[in-house]
DNA sequence: GAATTAATCAACAACGTTGTTGATTAGATG
DNA sequence: CATCTAATCAACAACGTTGTTGATTAATTC
Protein backbone atom coordinates (compact mmCIF):
# COMPACT_ATOMS: atom_id res chain seq x y z
CA UNK A 1 0.00 0.00 0.00
CA UNK A 2 1.91 3.57 -0.87
CA UNK A 3 1.56 6.08 0.48
CA UNK A 4 -1.90 8.06 -1.23
CA UNK A 5 -0.41 11.58 -2.67
CA UNK A 6 -3.71 13.11 -2.22
CA UNK A 7 -4.79 15.02 0.83
CA UNK A 8 -7.51 12.77 3.16
CA UNK A 9 -10.13 13.04 2.08
CA UNK A 10 -12.43 14.07 5.13
CA UNK A 11 -16.41 14.13 4.73
CA UNK A 12 -18.67 17.16 5.81
CA UNK A 13 -19.03 17.16 8.93
CA UNK A 14 -22.39 16.40 10.69
CA UNK A 15 -22.33 14.23 13.64
CA UNK A 16 -26.06 13.96 14.01
CA UNK A 17 -26.38 12.55 10.19
CA UNK A 18 -23.39 10.38 10.78
CA UNK A 19 -24.72 9.05 14.16
CA UNK A 20 -27.76 8.49 12.51
CA UNK A 21 -26.25 6.39 9.42
CA UNK A 22 -24.30 4.30 11.54
CA UNK A 23 -27.53 3.24 13.79
CA UNK A 24 -29.39 2.99 10.54
CA UNK A 25 -26.58 0.62 8.99
CA UNK A 26 -26.50 -1.35 12.14
CA UNK A 27 -30.40 -1.64 12.26
CA UNK A 28 -29.99 -2.74 8.78
CA UNK A 29 -26.93 -5.38 8.98
CA UNK A 30 -28.82 -6.67 12.66
CA UNK A 31 -31.76 -7.42 10.38
CA UNK A 32 -30.22 -9.40 7.52
CA UNK A 33 -27.99 -11.06 9.57
CA UNK A 34 -28.88 -11.31 13.05
CA UNK A 35 -27.70 -8.95 16.47
CA UNK A 36 -24.85 -11.46 16.20
CA UNK A 37 -23.91 -10.84 12.14
CA UNK A 38 -23.18 -7.39 13.28
CA UNK A 39 -20.04 -6.48 13.19
CA UNK A 40 -18.44 -2.63 13.70
CA UNK A 41 -16.27 -2.71 10.71
CA UNK A 42 -19.43 -3.70 7.97
CA UNK A 43 -21.86 -0.99 9.88
CA UNK A 44 -19.52 1.36 9.47
CA UNK A 45 -18.41 0.60 6.01
CA UNK A 46 -22.20 1.08 4.66
CA UNK A 47 -22.33 3.86 6.57
CA UNK A 48 -19.47 5.29 4.55
CA UNK A 49 -17.84 6.04 7.78
CA UNK A 50 -14.22 5.51 9.32
CA UNK A 51 -14.50 2.59 11.80
CA UNK A 52 -12.84 5.16 13.95
CA UNK A 53 -16.09 7.38 13.54
CA UNK A 54 -18.13 4.85 14.83
CA UNK A 55 -16.26 4.13 18.01
CA UNK A 56 -16.58 8.26 18.48
CA UNK A 57 -20.53 7.83 18.62
CA UNK A 58 -20.36 4.38 20.30
CA UNK A 59 -18.27 3.17 23.04
CA UNK A 60 -18.44 -0.27 21.77
CA UNK A 61 -20.54 -3.40 19.52
CA UNK A 62 -22.19 -3.64 23.11
CA UNK A 63 -23.63 -0.24 23.31
CA UNK A 64 -24.29 0.06 19.55
CA UNK A 65 -25.99 -2.92 19.74
CA UNK A 66 -28.40 -1.62 22.76
CA UNK A 67 -29.14 1.60 20.86
CA UNK A 68 -30.18 -0.10 17.88
CA UNK A 69 -32.65 -1.95 20.90
CA UNK A 70 -33.96 0.88 22.30
CA UNK A 71 -34.50 2.66 19.06
CA UNK A 72 -36.93 -0.07 18.59
CA UNK A 73 -38.33 -0.43 21.78
CA UNK A 74 -39.35 3.18 21.28
CA UNK A 75 -40.71 2.82 17.65
CA UNK A 76 -42.47 -0.30 19.23
CA UNK A 77 -45.23 1.60 21.14
CA UNK A 78 -46.44 3.59 18.60
CA UNK A 79 -47.14 0.52 16.59
CA UNK A 80 -49.09 -1.06 18.74
CA UNK A 81 -51.12 1.56 19.76
CA UNK A 82 -54.23 3.13 17.77
CA UNK A 83 -57.57 4.14 17.25
CA UNK A 84 -58.63 2.44 13.76
CA UNK A 85 -61.12 0.27 13.53
CA UNK A 86 -59.57 -3.19 14.02
CA UNK A 87 -59.44 -4.11 10.26
CA UNK A 88 -57.95 -1.10 8.91
CA UNK A 89 -55.64 -1.65 12.29
CA UNK A 90 -54.54 -5.28 11.18
CA UNK A 91 -53.81 -4.01 7.61
CA UNK A 92 -51.78 -1.28 8.35
CA UNK A 93 -49.58 -3.38 10.98
CA UNK A 94 -49.27 -5.59 8.17
CA UNK A 95 -48.29 -3.50 5.44
CA UNK A 96 -46.24 -1.91 8.20
CA UNK A 97 -44.29 -4.70 9.09
CA UNK A 98 -43.78 -6.30 5.23
CA UNK A 99 -42.23 -2.99 4.65
CA UNK A 100 -39.94 -2.69 7.82
CA UNK A 101 -38.40 -6.38 7.35
CA UNK A 102 -35.59 -4.66 9.42
CA UNK A 103 -37.93 -4.17 12.08
CA UNK A 104 -40.06 -7.62 12.00
CA UNK A 105 -36.73 -9.28 12.43
CA UNK A 106 -35.37 -7.15 15.33
CA UNK A 107 -39.00 -7.52 17.56
CA UNK A 108 -38.35 -11.64 17.09
CA UNK A 109 -35.21 -11.16 17.93
CA UNK A 110 -36.52 -8.93 21.06
CA UNK A 111 -38.62 -11.79 21.91
CA UNK A 112 -36.47 -14.31 22.21
CA UNK A 113 -34.40 -12.53 23.97
CA UNK A 114 -36.38 -10.99 26.84
CA UNK A 115 -34.75 -12.45 29.84
CA UNK A 116 -31.17 -10.96 29.01
CA UNK A 117 -32.54 -7.67 27.74
CA UNK A 118 -34.94 -5.44 30.33
CA UNK A 119 -38.71 -5.60 30.55
CA UNK A 120 -40.94 -4.19 27.77
CA UNK A 121 -43.26 -1.36 28.51
CA UNK A 122 -45.02 -1.45 25.54
CA UNK A 123 -45.41 -5.19 25.19
CA UNK A 124 -47.61 -4.44 28.97
CA UNK A 125 -49.84 -1.69 27.58
CA UNK A 126 -50.50 -4.05 24.71
CA UNK A 127 -51.40 -6.90 26.81
CA UNK A 128 -53.41 -4.59 29.14
CA UNK A 129 -55.60 -3.32 26.23
CA UNK A 130 -56.05 -7.25 24.78
CA UNK A 131 -57.39 -7.56 28.34
CA UNK A 132 -60.07 -4.97 27.98
CA UNK A 133 -60.94 -5.95 24.84
CA UNK A 134 -61.18 -9.56 25.63
CA UNK A 135 -64.36 -8.42 28.86
CA UNK A 136 -66.03 -6.38 25.50
CA UNK A 137 -68.38 -7.26 23.59
CA UNK A 138 -67.46 -7.86 20.60
CA UNK A 139 -64.78 -10.23 22.18
CA UNK A 140 -65.42 -14.64 22.06
CA UNK A 141 -65.45 -15.28 25.87
CA UNK A 142 -62.74 -16.96 27.54
CA UNK A 143 -60.00 -15.35 26.07
CA UNK A 144 -56.15 -15.47 27.62
CA UNK A 145 -54.98 -12.26 26.83
CA UNK A 146 -51.24 -12.76 27.45
CA UNK A 147 -51.20 -15.62 25.11
CA UNK A 148 -53.54 -14.38 22.32
CA UNK A 149 -51.21 -11.35 22.39
CA UNK A 150 -48.32 -14.08 21.71
CA UNK A 151 -50.24 -15.19 18.43
CA UNK A 152 -51.03 -12.31 17.42
CA UNK A 153 -48.24 -10.50 17.12
CA UNK A 154 -45.59 -13.89 16.53
CA UNK A 155 -47.34 -15.07 13.59
CA UNK A 156 -47.48 -11.75 11.35
CA UNK A 157 -43.79 -10.89 12.37
CA UNK A 158 -42.65 -14.80 11.02
CA UNK A 159 -45.17 -14.21 7.72
CA UNK A 160 -43.77 -10.89 6.77
CA UNK A 161 -40.40 -11.86 6.83
CA UNK A 162 -40.79 -14.98 4.45
CA UNK A 163 -43.73 -12.61 2.62
CA UNK A 164 -40.54 -10.46 1.58
CA UNK A 165 -39.04 -12.95 -0.84
CA UNK A 166 -41.82 -11.84 -3.02
CA UNK A 167 -39.71 -9.62 -5.78
CA UNK A 168 -41.99 -7.47 -7.15
CA UNK A 169 -43.78 -4.86 -5.37
CA UNK A 170 -47.45 -6.19 -7.01
CA UNK A 171 -46.40 -9.84 -5.66
CA UNK A 172 -45.91 -8.34 -2.00
CA UNK A 173 -49.24 -6.77 -1.59
CA UNK A 174 -51.29 -9.16 -3.07
CA UNK A 175 -49.56 -11.20 -0.36
CA UNK A 176 -50.41 -8.60 2.10
CA UNK A 177 -54.10 -8.97 1.04
CA UNK A 178 -53.66 -12.98 0.53
CA UNK A 179 -52.88 -13.02 4.60
CA UNK A 180 -55.17 -10.30 6.30
CA UNK A 181 -58.01 -11.82 4.51
CA UNK A 182 -57.01 -15.31 6.60
CA UNK A 183 -55.91 -13.96 9.61
CA UNK A 184 -59.37 -12.01 9.31
CA UNK A 185 -61.19 -15.10 8.72
CA UNK A 186 -59.49 -16.69 11.47
CA UNK A 187 -60.14 -14.07 14.17
CA UNK A 188 -64.00 -14.01 13.17
CA UNK A 189 -64.63 -17.96 12.83
CA UNK A 190 -61.95 -19.76 14.06
CA UNK A 191 -60.17 -22.76 12.19
CA UNK A 192 -62.36 -25.94 13.36
CA UNK A 193 -66.06 -26.41 12.74
CA UNK A 194 -67.21 -26.90 16.67
CA UNK A 195 -69.77 -29.02 16.24
CA UNK A 196 -67.29 -31.74 14.18
CA UNK A 197 -65.08 -31.52 17.61
CA UNK A 198 -67.76 -32.28 20.44
CA UNK A 199 -64.68 -33.45 22.79
CA UNK A 200 -62.55 -30.66 22.25
CA UNK A 201 -65.04 -28.03 22.52
CA UNK A 202 -65.89 -29.96 26.25
CA UNK A 203 -61.99 -29.89 26.96
CA UNK A 204 -62.00 -26.10 25.90
CA UNK A 205 -65.23 -25.31 28.15
CA UNK A 206 -63.03 -26.85 31.02
CA UNK A 207 -60.20 -23.63 32.42
CA UNK A 208 -56.47 -24.19 31.43
CA UNK A 209 -55.41 -25.13 34.80
CA UNK A 210 -58.06 -28.13 35.18
CA UNK A 211 -57.46 -29.55 32.23
CA UNK A 212 -55.25 -32.26 32.98
CA UNK A 213 -55.70 -32.26 36.45
CA UNK A 214 -57.22 -35.33 38.22
CA UNK B 1 3.13 -21.72 28.14
CA UNK B 2 5.59 -24.68 28.78
CA UNK B 3 5.79 -27.98 26.60
CA UNK B 4 3.76 -30.34 28.34
CA UNK B 5 5.75 -33.51 30.02
CA UNK B 6 3.06 -35.48 29.88
CA UNK B 7 2.20 -37.88 26.60
CA UNK B 8 -0.49 -35.92 24.59
CA UNK B 9 -4.00 -36.87 25.95
CA UNK B 10 -5.49 -38.94 23.19
CA UNK B 11 -9.40 -39.47 23.49
CA UNK B 12 -10.77 -42.63 22.71
CA UNK B 13 -11.28 -43.33 18.72
CA UNK B 14 -15.27 -43.03 17.81
CA UNK B 15 -15.54 -41.45 14.69
CA UNK B 16 -19.11 -41.32 14.84
CA UNK B 17 -19.94 -40.44 18.42
CA UNK B 18 -17.34 -38.20 17.49
CA UNK B 19 -19.20 -36.47 14.64
CA UNK B 20 -22.43 -36.52 16.48
CA UNK B 21 -20.84 -34.80 19.25
CA UNK B 22 -19.80 -32.45 16.78
CA UNK B 23 -23.11 -32.21 15.29
CA UNK B 24 -24.90 -31.45 18.88
CA UNK B 25 -22.05 -29.27 20.10
CA UNK B 26 -23.31 -27.11 16.67
CA UNK B 27 -27.17 -27.92 16.49
CA UNK B 28 -26.76 -26.35 20.69
CA UNK B 29 -24.69 -23.25 19.56
CA UNK B 30 -26.77 -22.26 16.15
CA UNK B 31 -29.61 -22.47 18.56
CA UNK B 32 -28.35 -19.85 21.26
CA UNK B 33 -26.60 -17.14 19.57
CA UNK B 34 -28.25 -17.73 15.92
CA UNK B 35 -26.36 -19.24 12.51
CA UNK B 36 -24.27 -16.46 12.34
CA UNK B 37 -23.20 -16.81 15.94
CA UNK B 38 -21.77 -20.47 15.52
CA UNK B 39 -17.78 -20.85 15.60
CA UNK B 40 -15.90 -23.96 14.66
CA UNK B 41 -13.72 -23.05 17.72
CA UNK B 42 -16.52 -23.25 19.97
CA UNK B 43 -18.06 -25.93 18.92
CA UNK B 44 -15.27 -28.12 19.04
CA UNK B 45 -14.55 -26.54 22.33
CA UNK B 46 -17.93 -28.00 24.00
CA UNK B 47 -17.96 -30.99 21.71
CA UNK B 48 -14.65 -31.94 23.83
CA UNK B 49 -12.97 -31.81 20.61
CA UNK B 50 -9.83 -30.44 19.39
CA UNK B 51 -10.88 -28.39 16.51
CA UNK B 52 -8.82 -29.98 14.04
CA UNK B 53 -10.92 -32.88 14.67
CA UNK B 54 -14.16 -31.01 13.66
CA UNK B 55 -12.42 -30.01 10.20
CA UNK B 56 -11.86 -33.71 9.95
CA UNK B 57 -15.11 -34.10 9.85
CA UNK B 58 -16.41 -31.32 8.23
CA UNK B 59 -14.65 -29.68 5.42
CA UNK B 60 -15.76 -25.83 6.90
CA UNK B 61 -17.71 -23.97 8.62
CA UNK B 62 -20.80 -23.25 5.50
CA UNK B 63 -20.30 -27.45 5.61
CA UNK B 64 -21.24 -27.73 9.15
CA UNK B 65 -24.20 -25.19 9.00
CA UNK B 66 -25.74 -27.21 6.32
CA UNK B 67 -25.59 -30.59 8.47
CA UNK B 68 -26.93 -28.54 11.12
CA UNK B 69 -29.84 -27.67 8.36
CA UNK B 70 -30.25 -30.86 6.87
CA UNK B 71 -30.44 -32.84 10.59
CA UNK B 72 -33.41 -30.25 11.09
CA UNK B 73 -34.92 -31.18 7.95
CA UNK B 74 -34.53 -34.85 8.58
CA UNK B 75 -36.78 -34.47 11.85
CA UNK B 76 -38.93 -32.16 10.76
CA UNK B 77 -41.37 -34.43 8.44
CA UNK B 78 -41.51 -36.22 11.40
CA UNK B 79 -43.47 -33.77 13.56
CA UNK B 80 -45.09 -32.67 11.30
CA UNK B 81 -47.28 -35.43 10.36
CA UNK B 82 -48.83 -37.76 12.45
CA UNK B 83 -52.02 -40.14 13.08
CA UNK B 84 -52.97 -38.54 16.70
CA UNK B 85 -56.24 -36.94 17.45
CA UNK B 86 -55.77 -33.39 16.58
CA UNK B 87 -56.11 -31.71 19.99
CA UNK B 88 -53.01 -34.50 21.47
CA UNK B 89 -51.62 -33.88 18.65
CA UNK B 90 -51.82 -29.96 19.67
CA UNK B 91 -50.66 -31.03 22.82
CA UNK B 92 -47.32 -33.25 21.63
CA UNK B 93 -46.46 -30.26 19.75
CA UNK B 94 -46.06 -27.69 22.19
CA UNK B 95 -44.30 -30.38 24.49
CA UNK B 96 -41.62 -31.24 22.11
CA UNK B 97 -41.37 -27.88 21.02
CA UNK B 98 -40.86 -26.65 24.32
CA UNK B 99 -38.74 -29.23 25.23
CA UNK B 100 -36.08 -28.90 22.41
CA UNK B 101 -35.76 -24.97 22.03
CA UNK B 102 -32.41 -25.51 19.56
CA UNK B 103 -35.15 -26.61 17.60
CA UNK B 104 -37.66 -23.96 17.57
CA UNK B 105 -35.22 -21.42 17.24
CA UNK B 106 -33.72 -23.66 14.10
CA UNK B 107 -36.64 -23.59 12.79
CA UNK B 108 -37.72 -19.71 12.68
CA UNK B 109 -34.13 -19.51 10.98
CA UNK B 110 -35.23 -21.80 8.51
CA UNK B 111 -38.41 -19.92 8.19
CA UNK B 112 -36.97 -16.72 7.61
CA UNK B 113 -34.04 -18.15 4.74
CA UNK B 114 -35.92 -20.34 2.44
CA UNK B 115 -34.91 -17.64 -0.21
CA UNK B 116 -31.71 -18.92 0.11
CA UNK B 117 -31.68 -22.24 1.55
CA UNK B 118 -33.48 -25.12 -0.37
CA UNK B 119 -36.77 -25.97 -0.96
CA UNK B 120 -38.80 -27.60 2.37
CA UNK B 121 -40.08 -30.85 0.93
CA UNK B 122 -41.69 -31.04 4.62
CA UNK B 123 -43.20 -28.26 4.06
CA UNK B 124 -45.21 -29.00 1.00
CA UNK B 125 -46.47 -31.78 2.49
CA UNK B 126 -47.83 -30.13 5.59
CA UNK B 127 -49.63 -27.45 3.55
CA UNK B 128 -51.22 -30.24 1.39
CA UNK B 129 -52.38 -32.01 4.60
CA UNK B 130 -53.83 -28.44 5.34
CA UNK B 131 -55.27 -28.75 1.77
CA UNK B 132 -57.09 -31.60 2.31
CA UNK B 133 -58.42 -30.52 5.62
CA UNK B 134 -59.32 -27.35 4.85
CA UNK B 135 -61.90 -29.17 2.41
CA UNK B 136 -63.23 -31.72 5.02
CA UNK B 137 -66.64 -31.08 6.99
CA UNK B 138 -63.99 -30.64 10.35
CA UNK B 139 -63.17 -27.19 8.93
CA UNK B 140 -64.42 -23.83 8.98
CA UNK B 141 -64.98 -22.46 5.23
CA UNK B 142 -62.95 -20.35 3.10
CA UNK B 143 -59.42 -21.67 5.02
CA UNK B 144 -56.38 -20.59 2.97
CA UNK B 145 -54.17 -23.41 3.74
CA UNK B 146 -50.84 -21.57 2.87
CA UNK B 147 -51.10 -18.51 5.08
CA UNK B 148 -53.01 -20.46 7.78
CA UNK B 149 -50.10 -23.08 7.95
CA UNK B 150 -47.65 -19.92 8.48
CA UNK B 151 -49.90 -18.97 11.45
CA UNK B 152 -50.14 -22.14 12.72
CA UNK B 153 -47.02 -23.36 13.57
CA UNK B 154 -44.59 -19.52 13.96
CA UNK B 155 -47.00 -18.75 16.77
CA UNK B 156 -45.96 -21.86 18.53
CA UNK B 157 -42.38 -21.62 17.31
CA UNK B 158 -42.13 -17.73 19.00
CA UNK B 159 -44.13 -18.67 21.72
CA UNK B 160 -41.85 -21.57 22.70
CA UNK B 161 -38.97 -19.71 22.90
CA UNK B 162 -40.34 -17.15 24.99
CA UNK B 163 -41.90 -19.70 27.32
CA UNK B 164 -38.41 -21.25 28.04
CA UNK B 165 -37.59 -18.62 30.11
CA UNK B 166 -39.35 -20.00 33.00
CA UNK B 167 -37.12 -21.44 35.16
CA UNK B 168 -38.86 -24.53 37.10
CA UNK B 169 -40.00 -27.37 35.09
CA UNK B 170 -43.49 -26.73 36.85
CA UNK B 171 -43.63 -23.14 35.23
CA UNK B 172 -43.33 -24.45 32.52
CA UNK B 173 -46.01 -27.16 31.61
CA UNK B 174 -48.14 -24.96 33.49
CA UNK B 175 -47.59 -22.48 30.28
CA UNK B 176 -47.59 -25.52 27.84
CA UNK B 177 -50.66 -25.50 29.25
CA UNK B 178 -52.41 -22.51 28.62
CA UNK B 179 -50.88 -21.93 25.93
CA UNK B 180 -52.60 -25.33 24.42
CA UNK B 181 -56.08 -24.18 26.27
CA UNK B 182 -55.88 -20.56 24.49
CA UNK B 183 -54.65 -21.92 21.01
CA UNK B 184 -57.20 -24.77 20.72
CA UNK B 185 -59.97 -22.16 22.02
CA UNK B 186 -58.93 -19.80 19.28
CA UNK B 187 -58.87 -22.68 16.76
CA UNK B 188 -62.83 -23.39 17.51
CA UNK B 189 -64.13 -20.38 18.30
CA UNK B 190 -61.48 -17.49 16.77
CA UNK B 191 -61.59 -13.86 18.59
CA UNK B 192 -64.04 -11.89 17.37
CA UNK B 193 -67.77 -12.13 18.34
CA UNK B 194 -68.98 -11.91 14.44
CA UNK B 195 -72.26 -10.77 15.68
CA UNK B 196 -70.24 -7.43 16.89
CA UNK B 197 -68.13 -6.87 13.46
CA UNK B 198 -70.95 -7.48 10.73
CA UNK B 199 -68.53 -5.11 7.99
CA UNK B 200 -65.72 -7.74 8.96
CA UNK B 201 -67.83 -10.00 8.20
CA UNK B 202 -69.04 -8.59 5.28
CA UNK B 203 -65.32 -7.70 4.21
CA UNK B 204 -63.97 -11.54 5.02
CA UNK B 205 -67.31 -13.11 3.05
CA UNK B 206 -65.45 -11.53 -0.48
CA UNK B 207 -62.79 -13.17 -1.35
CA UNK B 208 -59.30 -12.06 -0.58
CA UNK B 209 -58.03 -10.89 -3.99
CA UNK B 210 -61.57 -8.64 -4.40
CA UNK B 211 -60.91 -7.04 -1.51
CA UNK B 212 -59.57 -3.83 -2.45
CA UNK B 213 -60.77 -3.81 -5.71
CA UNK B 214 -62.83 -1.23 -7.67
C1' DG C 1 2.54 -59.18 14.79
C1' DA C 2 3.62 -56.09 10.83
C1' DA C 3 1.66 -52.83 7.75
C1' DT C 4 -2.02 -49.75 6.65
C1' DT C 5 -5.62 -46.59 7.46
C1' DA C 6 -7.48 -42.81 9.40
C1' DA C 7 -8.78 -40.40 13.76
C1' DT C 8 -6.94 -37.13 16.64
C1' DC C 9 -4.23 -33.31 17.82
C1' DA C 10 -0.66 -29.17 18.01
C1' DA C 11 1.32 -25.64 15.52
C1' DC C 12 1.25 -22.26 11.80
C1' DA C 13 0.00 -18.50 8.70
C1' DA C 14 -3.52 -15.56 6.90
C1' DC C 15 -7.21 -12.87 7.91
C1' DG C 16 -10.87 -10.10 10.17
C1' DT C 17 -12.45 -7.70 14.23
C1' DT C 18 -11.82 -5.07 18.26
C1' DG C 19 -10.65 -1.17 20.80
C1' DT C 20 -6.95 2.57 21.31
C1' DT C 21 -4.07 6.42 20.10
C1' DG C 22 -2.52 10.31 17.93
C1' DA C 23 -2.75 13.34 13.89
C1' DT C 24 -5.61 16.34 11.08
C1' DT C 25 -8.86 19.84 10.49
C1' DA C 26 -14.03 21.49 10.09
C1' DG C 27 -16.86 24.23 12.49
C1' DA C 28 -17.94 26.93 16.60
C1' DT C 29 -16.61 30.60 19.87
C1' DG C 30 -14.30 34.57 21.34
C1' DC D 1 -8.71 36.67 12.88
C1' DA D 2 -7.07 33.56 16.64
C1' DT D 3 -8.43 29.85 19.53
C1' DC D 4 -10.75 25.83 20.94
C1' DT D 5 -13.60 21.85 20.59
C1' DA D 6 -14.54 17.72 18.74
C1' DA D 7 -15.49 15.12 14.43
C1' DT D 8 -13.05 12.42 11.42
C1' DC D 9 -9.58 9.36 10.06
C1' DA D 10 -5.15 6.19 9.64
C1' DA D 11 -2.25 3.24 11.99
C1' DC D 12 -1.34 -0.05 15.68
C1' DA D 13 -1.49 -3.96 18.82
C1' DA D 14 -4.10 -7.68 20.78
C1' DC D 15 -7.08 -11.18 19.97
C1' DG D 16 -10.08 -14.77 17.91
C1' DT D 17 -11.29 -17.47 13.90
C1' DT D 18 -10.27 -19.90 9.82
C1' DG D 19 -8.32 -23.43 7.21
C1' DT D 20 -3.88 -26.21 6.45
C1' DT D 21 -0.11 -29.27 7.49
C1' DG D 22 2.45 -32.66 9.58
C1' DA D 23 3.13 -35.57 13.63
C1' DT D 24 1.22 -39.12 16.58
C1' DT D 25 -1.07 -43.28 17.39
C1' DA D 26 -5.64 -46.08 17.93
C1' DA D 27 -7.93 -49.31 15.27
C1' DT D 28 -8.10 -52.35 11.36
C1' DT D 29 -6.41 -55.53 8.00
C1' DC D 30 -3.50 -58.96 6.25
Amino acid sequence: MEPSQQPRPFRRRDPLSTREAILCAARELVAERGPEGMTISEVAHRAGVNRGTAYQHFRNRGELATAVHDWFGGTLAMLLSSDLPVSERIDRFLEFIVGHPEYARLWIDEMLSIPNGRPNESWKTFVAALEVFAESIGAQPGIDPERLGRILVSAPLVWSLWANRAVTEEDRSLEVRHFSHEIKRMLLFGVLNPEAWPEMVAEVAKPALADKAQ
